[in-house]
DNA sequence: GAATTAAGCTTGTTATAACAAGCTGAAAGT
DNA sequence: ACTTTCAGCTTGTTATAACAAGCTTAATTC
């Protein structure tokens, strides 16, 4: 035997998916089904199902069954933020701000090295994508900013308040990565255990004042992407 | 009960993994010193070190067991490329390219409206990150371009060669975004079915021709990022 | 000393079994 | 008509059992 049970009968339903016979929202057979399709065990119809959830091609729900998943990403662009935020709006997505904490606090180490000082504002935020918690974003602020600006910070997104206010954000200096969803974030994000995440580890540097805003913005990884545009101008970067 | 017991094993071990217990590279207990630890069946115990790799914590080889895995990545520049080539060999991190494929071939439908013409060189390479492979390269490259020098793009990367020739990068327009490997890449990378990749799908340009080299780089999760300045002129952008 | 084999350990697959917990729609009750 | 209950369906957890396959080291054979 080449290939174990569960993974040829995963691929066999995930052909399925990519031909079109299964469309996104449709719900794939149950266990049970594939019980008696492919004349196995519960454990490898489970296994198999699995490998496709594993995969990200169908979403799992407990007393209902495994529906294919959407593809769709919103696409966030990190060249252009607030831009950006006005172009969700016109993809159709409505960003709503769930505040978890708000308060100043004595920065890590790392942090004060980067924003300077010892205390700055933390803010945790969920963002959510049409209802649904989508992201969630855990930033410190320069102690000033965040004291004037805390009712609209808790509320809305951060760099938007900021260039309201006459704040502008001249750089932003961004590290983009995946991770996988422990405990905690799978809670606040309600995805399963190890889900996949997209992390953007962002400074952002006001003309005036330099660095004003560190943290992170932990994203669901099948929801969310960034795009970027890279120029280089006559001199070499 | 509030939490299954996998669940419960799995966050005792993690968090002797976080507290340094088990550092990068050392074995955890094997299934069997699970199951007696903590007095539970194999599949319980199975399920419970498969949380953990689900988290990214640990990495399973089958007769060797579970060994605590390092959070360490390879950051790449999206600003700087070239600089960024020369920083990982700083890092330690010697970039080799396997070539699986490079041909001449007629584009689909939605690069063509992207490179112009309807024929180009499609290379998909296999980059290896101190001999383990790390990232799937697919890309398509104008004709001319890729004719003239195949034997280098075979073996190097794509902007390095270009730059060399003198075709100079003027703009990269990218999206980057997590997914998950399917079967394919899974065995092109080396990991198991649904690992978390992150994906750089791009454009870059030159001055003088415009869009040169359309495609994807498609990187293990676990051991590589990218990172990114954008910085606004004296104009709003 | 080098090569081969075997024992012991480790993870991987698959089966059967039973109970728990959530979801949904129809039937029963108010 | 509205609310509650129940049956049937779905996924989730955990146990026992057995065999397969890979890894490592020590013992045996050449």
């Amino acid at each position: 035997m080449l290939h174990p049970l569960h993974f040829v009968i995963s691929e066999r339903l995930r052909d399925r998916i990519l031909s079109g016979t299964y469309q996104p929202g449709d719900q794939i057979p149950s266990e049970h089904q594939v019980m008696a399709e492919f004349e196995v065990s519960r454990i490898t119809a489970r296994r198999a199902i699995a490998n496709l959830a594993q995969q990200g091609l169908v979403t799992v729900q407990r007393g209902k069954g495994a529906f294919v998943a959407t593809q769709q990403k919103v696409v966030y662009s990190l060249s252009s933020p607030l831009l950006s935020e006005a172009e969700m709006a016109r993809q159709g997505v409505e960003v709503t701000v769930e505040n978890l904490q708000y308060e100043s606090v004595t920065m890590p180490a790392e942090v004060q090295k980067i924003l300077g000082g010892a205390i700055a504002y933390l803010q945790k935020k969920i963002l959510l994508f049409n209802g649904i918690p989508s992201c969630v974003d855990v930033t410190y602020v320069q102690p000033d900013l965040g004291k004037v600006y805390a009712r609209e910070l808790r509320r809305a997104l951060t760099f938007s308040v900021l260039e309201k206010h006459g704040i502008s954000i001249q750089k932003v200096d961004a590290v983009i990565e995946c991770t996988q969803a422990d405990y905690e974030t799978s809670e606040q994000l309600e995805v399963p255990l190890g889900h996949p995440l997209i992390v953007n580890r962002h400074t952002a540097y006001s003309q005036e004042r330099g660095a004003i805003v560190h943290g992170e913005s932990i994203s669901r990884g099948d929801r969310f992407c960034y795009s970027v545009r890279i120029e280089r101008g006559g001199s070499r970067e």
